[in-house]
DNA sequence: AATGAATGAGCCTTCATTCAT
DNA sequence: TATGAATGAAGGCTCATTCAT
């Protein structure tokens, strides 16, 4: 019986923390994240403000959990689906996706925190990580003869590649979304990629 | 007599919010503009409180007045500079001032506001701006058979490299300058360029 | 047993909202109301700043709670003793009760705060206000042939006797309280009502 | 000529106190006394913030200077033209001048000023103000047998219609001059009068 | 007499965080 | 676990006043 108490505890304990998480994502859609109070979030969470510290024990917390969970979404979900014939059709396919989830399954507030200066989510190491997927899939391109080096290594390019997108979407956040991200990142990407193929 | 008298004030005055804005400026590479506190600036500029709103009526004003300074050098400064024979030498050139400008003349902290989410600098008209400057130049490069547009125009070309770039100006920001900004840029300038070459 | 916390939370909560009341309005005796700061009241209240906020969310409201107090008290503590044989000793009973709760129970800055010009108490509907229980007095004369109309209605006569008996309130404010108000008032309303009295 | 020269300084002088005296009373047209600044009013003065305290020592002192202004009207203007036949209709045309006064000759925000809490003009010594006036009519209409003392001096009675009054003119103004201030006036007069005239 | 740059005490308000319940 | 009252440092900003010019 105390197990099944504790597991009822654990229960509860996991839904409340996600409770404060999709509050404070919600709450990104609507304000900046400068401006975003804990109240904010404990209210719109239907909690009290010392749960909040039960969970979390800094406000920037709650917002860096965003990264692991969009780190898990390109790893797991979009790594697989790259199965296209040609490595340039797997790349555009790699943006899309990347760009499908900065402009659609996360509002722009939030993709705005993603590229922020704080954040941590780039420069880091390579493996295990959405650009080493771009980077696996362009060593293709250059094995197959599909891609020329000049030179760089599938690494260099892939970082090279992954930079200048995040420019793109970067300059889309502070157009406040006045233009579609998704085709935007196919027309830059293709002509990225235009630097490599061989002729 | 006069004349010299209110010489003097008005030059006073200017030495003041000059004071005022490096203060700012300086204040910028030592830490976060949201942690900028106007206390702070008129601190470093040994002037009160009450000083600080003579000249500027709110704390942004004083960061934003930074725009215009940058505005000014590269249409004064950089534009007159781009002399070289080819097209593409010219515009490495041009992105090695602009790499030159955030990595040197003005230190991170600036950049970073620069290139921060708030800044309208970006998406303003490209005529009469910076980015028109290079848009001149790759049309230049489309008439002389330099460049081959693959049906894009210069301007196109032009915000696409600027957007490019400024992903990995600040892309170096949130790496902490850990790598030479000036060299990344050319080399990632070259590799955006070869994508309109002509073969 | 959770009820008892409960209770006890709820008790705390009351009386810092209390202590603050008291404070603001002990203070409105020594200084005027433009001139105290919230700092004088969280001091007197012996809490800190950021407790008045979680009662009060501006100034100005602390000092309006003290127009719904002044509401109730005519309403349920005087309207019941309005007993008297005659029409006329029942106003001037009302009058007396007005002018002890300006000079009495509340302190002169507060019956100035509470006669001052940015007060909405005055100028409100008659019905359910204090000088709706003085229009029905009046009314009971009136039928009862004890005072003469003169052609206007009770409702204006008790709004002329109002505004008449706040200006000898408002004046005994100026002079700093230097007479009675209590047997100036009932000397001024006494001649008021004569001006209705049937010969 | 150095006579002259005084009397020009003289002159200019007094033309910029005045301009800063209009400025502050057109001011209180428009906004409250507590929320005018001295900045507001030498801006409207075309002086500078210097030269305002060249004339008056603090903020309040131009204010004050409005009573004595609106004091020699009532004894010069008004005075003299209170001639009607009756003591009645002589004292209806004091008031009738006095609310003449509060609502056209003066702003409502003056007016506010004028009968605030802080303002001495009231409380003063009978003789020689427009209680005075007032007054003499009364004494003239006890004499001739109109009025009946009922115990009253002409002086009491006298201050009891000010006083009555007074309480009207701030009604007026905390209603935001929602009715007609002379008509009301007259009526509220009229009333108060009939309390002492003989049957 | 006129100027206006400089002052700085002091205002109201916010909000991340603590801790007794 | 959950609560929310209490905290108080810190923020941006106002404005009457001074004084060198």
């Amino acid at each position: 019986m105390a197990e099944e108490t504790k597991t009822k505890r654990q229960l509860q304990a996991e839904q409340t923390k996600l409770k404060l998480f999709n509050a404070a994502v919600e709450l990104l859609a609507v304000q900046d994240f400068e401006h975003i109070t804990i109240r904010d979030i404990v209210t719109r969470a239907n909690v009290s403000i010392g749960t909040f510290y039960n969970y979390y024990s800094t406000k920037l917390e709650v917002f860096y959990e965003t990264y692991q969970v969009a780190d898990r979404y390109f790893i797991e979900e979009v790594a697989p689906r790259l199965t296209q014939p040609t490595c340039a059709q797997q790349a555009l396919c790699f943006f899309e996706h990347y760009a499908h989830y900065s402009s659609e399954l996360t509002d722009r507030n939030m993709t705005r925190l993603l590229y922020g200066p704080d954040n941590p989510w780039f420069n880091r190491p390579q493996d295990g990580s959405l650009v080493g997927v771009l980077a696996r899939v362009l060593q293709r391109g250059l094995d197959s003869g599909e891609l020329t080096s000049y030179g760089d290594t599938a690494s260099e390019i892939a970082a090279w590649m992954m930079i200048s997108i995040r420019g793109l979407t970067y300059n889309w956040c502070t157009a406040n979304g006045a233009y579609d991200l998704i085709s935007a990142t196919r027309w830059s990407a293709a002509r990225l990629l235009r630097a490599y193929q061989s002729p």
